[in-house]
RNA sequence: CGCGGGGUGGAGCAGUCCGGUAGCUCGUCAGGCUCAUAACCUGAAGGUCGUAGGUUCAAAUCCUACCCCCGCAACCA
């Protein structure tokens, strides 16, 4: 037997600045639908999360509760792995970058870059923006009727020179345009390459990567008083994730596969992050993907706005599935979605009570009502089963093409597609009629039926896990028949197989009354 | 002249690159069925594809101008 081949795919670690939104657990959401769909379908796979938690906002934040900055990390990182425990994340592995492991992959990276000649000592003036944790050309600020100075967002700036060190950006511009040219697939959607290409392309300046007015940061080797930007910092979370400098059994994971991120983050991991590991030598990831935002009824959410979604709050009123399932579903991956109550509700509904869920329980009860829970093909599949089964049995190679390009939207409707004609091919055989003329011509129809729920189950497994496996246990399909391997005629579900009476998988949302 | 995305039946979207009967989901209306989670199936109504010009035998699709909406503008998924 073969080596299975590896698959290392991350989220971009979380800044626990403050509690997590509806936005973190989108992305968490995502990468982990990916994760599952790659080890199902027979990969070794590595999927790493975890908590950005350097920098300064995190120290004044600290300073503004009256606590130790470590106190507010390891709370507020409980808070985020809390998050994706709720959220029935498969990840492998929560890094935080306040773990020894990660200084010393840090200090190591900084290293190499700077042995290959791309780290140098400079000073760097401007107008700073403490809320904004950055620099601003002179040029974008203004100066309030108040006196004072302001960037294009409104917090004050003020003049502010440090020692630092720079990053030699400068000199990957041609490497990078290089890259976006040769690996077209390393930046997705396509409208996010475009940018980042234009960006690289009008010019890169070199990058301030050090600080020396907050220490709270990892320090730059053989310079305490500077501590690294903690976008570096933050990105290498990816390589400690695998081991590196150390000898381990993970290094086989580098480089990443996938690096799910949000659209506002891009530039990181699109730019810096490549530039810096070319410069320390190390291999480059094979693609990032930004997915889009998430508004709320059309509005972008925000605190003032008050209509910020609380993950934990959400699930709860929906169900953790429904969730997963609606968020998957409804927005065209990579795109900006929307959401809100009635979206939700209609979703959950209409695909999952409606569709698959009543698939399941009009078909099953059948069953065991009228063949004692007794799967069986008396007779030889007509044309319509064949064409029903060849559906089902060929949406595998759709599924994987979708899923390495993130259009996890696209794989579930074609899913749902077969769901719908199942339907129709469960109406038009009217099995409930053949159970007076023609019994066995009825138990083929509902082992037909039985058939495509165990592979849409399987198929819905890296969307909705726990559903998913309820399914499969109604049809009591063994443990370790619910890999992708099984899809299709391999796997078919044996005959005689007796299944029990059918509970509802996907109960109807109904409305609370309203007073 | 800052950059980008978008304006398609009541709602949300696809189609636009590679012109040629305008498609999907939800909703509405009518019918069917009764196995099922008041679910399922069939059919119908409903759009001069933002505006105005142009190219063409033919434009939602290409070109020009304009109007409107929404994001972003070096560190918030």
């Amino acid at each position: 037997m073969g080596e299975k081949p590896k698959f290392y795919v991350t989220t971009p670690i979380f800044y626990p600045n403050g509690d997590p939104h509806i936005g973190h657990a989108y992305t968490a959401i995502a990468t982990d639908v990916l994760a599952r769909f790659k080890r199902l379908d027979g990969f070794d796979v590595m999927f790493l999360t975890g908590t950005d938690e350097h920098g300064q906002k995190m120290q004044q934040t600290a300073e503004a509760e009256g606590i130790e900055t470590i106190e507010l990390a390891n709370r507020n990182s409980a808070t985020f792995r809390k998050m994706v425990e709720m959220l029935n994340c498969s990840n492998d592995d929560f890094i935080r970058t306040t773990e020894e492991r990660h200084r010393k992959t840090c200090r190591e990276l900084w290293r190499r870059m700077e042995a290959n000649g791309d780290i140098y000592l400079g000073k760097y003036g401007g107008w700073y923006s403490v809320r904004q944790e950055a620099y601003f050309e002179e040029s974008e600020t203004t100066v309030g009727e108040d006196g004072v100075r302001v960037e294009p967002l409104g917090s004050p700036v003020e003049w502010v020179e440090e020692e630092s060190y720079f990053f030699r950006l400068s000199a990957y511009q041609e490497p990078l345009l290089k890259l976006y040219k040769n690996h077209p697939e390393f930046v997705g959607p396509e409208t996010r390459r475009n940018e980042v290409s234009s960006f690289v392309a009008s010019g890169l300046r070199d990058l301030s990567v050090s600080r020396t007015t907050f220490d709270w940061g990892i320090p730059v080797p053989g310079n305490d008083k500077h501590v690294m930007y903690v976008w570096v910092d933050a990105l290498t979370n990816y390589v400690t994730g695998t081991g590196w400098p150390e000898t381990s059994d993970l290094n086989r994971f580098w480089p990443a596969d996938v690096h799910m991120i949000g659209k506002d983050i891009v530039r990181f991991h699109a730019v810096y992050w490549p530039a810096f590991l070319m410069s320390a030598g190390l291999p480059l990831p094979k693609r990032v993907f930004a997915h889009g935002f998430l508004f709320n009824k059309g509005e972008k959410m925000s605190k003032s706005v008050g209509n910020v979604v609380d993950p934990f709050q959400m699930v709860e009123h929906y169900g953790l599935d429904p969730v997963r399932y609606f968020f998957m579903r409804e927005v065209s991956f990579g795109q900006d979605g929307s959401y809100s109550h009635e979206a939700i509700v209609s979703r959950i509904n209409a695909d999952l009570a409606n569709d698959l869920g009543n698939l399941a329980q009009r078909s099953l009860s059948m069953v065991a009502k009228n063949l004692d829970g007794r799967l069986s093909t008396p007779q030889a599949f007509t044309e319509n089963d064949n064409t029903m089964l060849a559906m089902v049995d060929n949406l595998l190679p759709g599924q994987q093409i979708a899923m390495d390009k993130q259009q996890i939207h696209l794989a579930l409707a074609e899913i749902w597609n077969v769901v719908s004609e199942a339907n129709r091919y469960f109406a038009g055989e009217e099995p409930w009629a053949l159970k007076k003329t023609d019994p066995d011509r009825m138990a083929t129809v509902l082992y037909v039926t039985a058939e495509i729920i165990r592979q849409v189950a399987i198929l819905a497994q890296p969307i909705m896990p726990k559903s998913a496996t309820k399914l499969l246990d109604l049809l009591k399909v063994p443990d370790d028949a619910r890999a992708f391997d099984q899809l299709g005629e391999k796997g078919r579900l044996s005959q005689n197989t007796v299944i029990n009476k059918p509970e509802a998988v996907f109960p109807r949302y109904v409305e609370a009354p309203t007073s």
